[in-house]
DNA sequence: ACCCAGGTGGCCC
DNA sequence: GGGCCACATGGG
């Protein structure tokens, strides 16, 4: 069944090719900056952190926290956002040497919980990071996953893991499959007013 | 003038 | 373990 819809949605609306960033660092202050918030947001608040010449491991953490609220203020909640941002560029510094590639070293299941434990950063922004920044198999679920999934009524319950399980023992465990798939649920959504023959 | 967006944590019961 | 609420901006 779920795999029948992603060829489904694949061959309607065509390889993706997730997530528009430039870096695997971008991938994950873009994961945080977009919680609950529009991407065409996001884009902004990324766009000013690239003027200033900050989206880097090493710059970032530079910036002091009045500066990152002005950068990112388009995205939304930025003070919120700006905290998390801080708190997981002391994560990295801290366990990583402010490395990505040592970052992607850590297994999947070590660096979700590791991730998890983060304050700001819950099941979906996890698992968008594992799999977009970090080449891992983690399923992402969001609130159109859910949605899709209510409605077909195949599943008991909305609950995070059980979801993400229940995709992943349907199609093959495959990091490009994942990534096309929650790509072209968002597409979905955003053309929900059409029919999908 | 609403309503929503690629969520999360805190508080309450 | 579930049901609210705050968090903030920009676009329809």
């Amino acid at each position: 069944m779920l795999l029948k819809i992603y060829k489904k949605l694949l061959k309607y609306f065509g390889k993706q090719n997730w997530w528009p960033a430039d870096t695997r660092f971008e991938v994950i202050i873009g994961a945080i900056l977009t919680q609950n918030t529009n991407w065409n947001n996001v884009e902004k608040a990324i766009a000013n952190l690239k003027k200033a010449k900050v989206l880097t491991p090493l710059k970032l953490p530079c910036v002091p926290k009045r500066k990152l609220c002005g950068y990112i203020r388009p995205s939304g909640f930025f003070n919120q956002k700006a905290e998390r941002l801080i708190l997981f560029m002391d994560f990295l510094k801290k366990n990583y040497r402010n490395s990505i590639p040592v970052l992607m070293k850590e297994n999947l299941a070590d660096l979700r919980q590791k991730l998890l434990d983060l304050k700001g950063i819950g099941p979906e922004t996890a698992d968008s990071i594992l799999l977009y920044a970090a080449d891992k198999p983690s399923f992402v679920i969001d609130a159109y996953t859910k949605r899709i999934v209510s409605r077909l009524g195949i599943s008991n319950g909305d609950k995070y893991e059980d979801l993400q399980h229940l995709f992943q023992k349907s199609i093959p465990e495959s990091v490009g499959i994942y990534k096309e798939y929650h790509a072209l649920i968002v597409e979905l959504a955003k053309n929900h007013c059409k029919k999908i023959p």
